[in-house]
DNA sequence: TACAGTCGAACGAACGTTCGAACGAACCTC
DNA sequence: GAGGTTCGTTCGAACGTTCGTTCGACTGTA
C-alpha cells in the first residue's frame, strides 16, 4: 500500500543505536525539532507545517522519513524511554544495599529529565494521546518501568527472601507518588532556583526515603539545610 | 463588536455562586459535558463539535452562552480552583496546630480531587494553554493557592515569630513535590485499588510529613498497615 | 412588538496526508 | 567516456476533511 515510506530505520530494534546511516540522521533530526514543538504546543496542538517550519524540512519531506505524526511522536517517546531505561540497568549494577538502589533510580531518573526535559514533558504529558499499536507499545514499556521501581521500594521495605513481598498498597501508592513527585518538575524548574540534578535528587531522595522510612536507612544522605 | 454574547454570567464576582437564573444553569449544563469532553479528549484534541454533541446543545448554540472554546477552558478552570481554595479556608478556621493544618490541607485537596477528577484533569493537564488575559487571571490564582501551602509548610518547619521564614529552597521543593505528587495521581487512580480520599489523604499525608520532618510530628497520624 | 433562545447552514482558515515531478548520485551497457 | 536507467531524496501544490466561529432566520413567551 505505502511503497515508498516502508523503509525501516536502522535502530528498528530494542537497543537504541546511534544514527548511522544517512537516512537515520535525517530522522534524528527531524525527531529533534518535533521534541521541541511537542514540548512547547503539546502534541493535538502541534502541526505538521510547525514541524516543518522548525526542522527546514518540506511538508512532504516529512513524510518521506516518517508515515504519520502518531509515529514520530511515538518514536519521540520509545526513544527517551528505552533510554532511560538502559541507562538504569547499567547504574543500578554492582549495587546491592536496597536503600542505595532506591537512590540510584531516582538519581538516574532525575539526572536524565533534567537533561532531556523537553523529550521528558512530552513523554509525560502526551501520555495517553496514541491509541492502538504505538500506544499499546508505549503502556508497555512503562508498566516495565513501574515494575522495576516497585520491586526496589519493595526490596527497601522487606528485604528479598522475605515471604509477604509483591507490591503491597503502600508501595503502590509510595512509588506511584514518586514518580508525580518527579514527573511533575517540568511544570515548575527553574535552574536558578532549583539548583542542578544532583541537588535536585539529593532533596527528593530525602523526601521520599525519609517518607517511606521514617528517619531509618537516610544515614548516608546528605540533605542540605540552608 | 460582539454584540449578544456580552452578556455576563450572574456569577462573574470572584466567589463561585450557585447557579440560579435560566442563563447560569444552561452555562452550567455546557461547562459540566465540556468539562467530560476535554477530560477525554484533551482542550486541543475537543472541538465545539464534540462539545455539541456531548451537552446536546448546538454548535451555534454553543456561542450564545459562552463567546469562545478559550472562555470555555477558563471558566471550568477558575471554578476548580476558587472552590477549593474556598473550601480550604473554611476547613482551616480554628485550627492552629501547623501539622494540623498541612494535614488539612493535603485532605481538602485530594479529597476534591477524587471527587471533581475530571476537572482536576483539566486544570493540572491544560494549565500552560491559555494565553493572554485568561491565562494570566488563572496563574495569578494558582500563584496564591502556591503560596498559602508554602506558608502552612514554613509554619511546620520553624514556627510563626521566628526570624528565618520566607520559603527557604528546602519550603519550595518540598511543596512542589507534594503537588506533584497530588496533582499525578489522574494518570494512575483506581478507586478499586486504591481506596477512597481519606485513605489516600492518610497515606500520602505520612509519606509527606515524614519526609518533611523525619518520624518527629506524625504522632497523631494514624497510617494504615495492611 | 420585543427579545432571549435556538439552530441549520455557511464562512475562511487550517488540518493531516498524498501526488507527481524534479533533482543528483550511482550503476549498467556499449 | 557517453548515454540510459534506477533509486533515494526533495518539494510545490493540491487533496478532502475538519476546525472555530458567525450569520440570518425562526421559535416561543411576555
Amino acid at each position: 500500500m505505502r511503497a515508498p515510506s516502508a523503509r525501516v530505520p536502522s535502530n528498528a530494534a530494542a537497543q537504541p543505536a546511534q544514527a548511522d546511516s544517512r537516512f537515520d540522521r535525517r530522522l534524528q533530526h527531524i525527531l529533534e525539532h518535533a521534541t521541541d514543538v511537542f514540548y512547547q504546543k503539546g502534541f493535538e496542538g502541534a502541526s505538521m507545517r510547525d514541524l516543518s517550519r522548525a526542522s527546514g524540512v518540506s511538508l512532504a519531506g516529512l513524510y518521506h522519513y516518517c508515515e504519520s505524526k502518531d509515529k514520530l511522536l511515538f518514536l519521540i517517546q520509545r526513544h527517551a524511554f528505552l533510554t532511560i531505561m538502559q541507562r538504569l540497568r547499567e547504574r543500578l549494577e554492582g549495587h546491592d544495599d536496597p536503600v542505595e538502589r532506591v537512590r540510584i533510580f531516582i538519581g538516574n531518573h532525575l539526572e536524565y529529565f533534567l537533561a532531556n526535559m523537553k523529550a521528558m514533558k512530552v513523554l509525560s504529558h502526551e501520555d495517553d494521546v496514541l491509541k492502538g499499536e504505538y500506544g499499546e507499545q508505549i503502556q508497555a514499556i512503562k508498566r516495565e518501568y513501574y515494575r522495576a521501581c516497585v520491586g526496589l521500594v519493595d526490596d527497601v521495605q522487606c528485604p528479598p527472601g522475605n515471604g509477604s513481598r509483591g507490591g503491597s498498597r503502600d508501595s503502590r501508592t509510595a512509588v506511584l507518588a514518586l514518580f508525580g513527585m518527579m514527573n511533575w518538575i517540568y511544570t515548575w524548574y527553574n535552574p536558578r532556583i532549583d539548583g542542578d540534578a544532583a541537588e535536585l535528587a539529593s532533596q527528593m531522595t530525602g523526601l521520599f526515603l525519609r517518607g517511606l522510612l521514617g528517619t531509618r536507612g537516610t544515614h548516608t544522605t546528605r540533605v542540605s539545610k540552608s
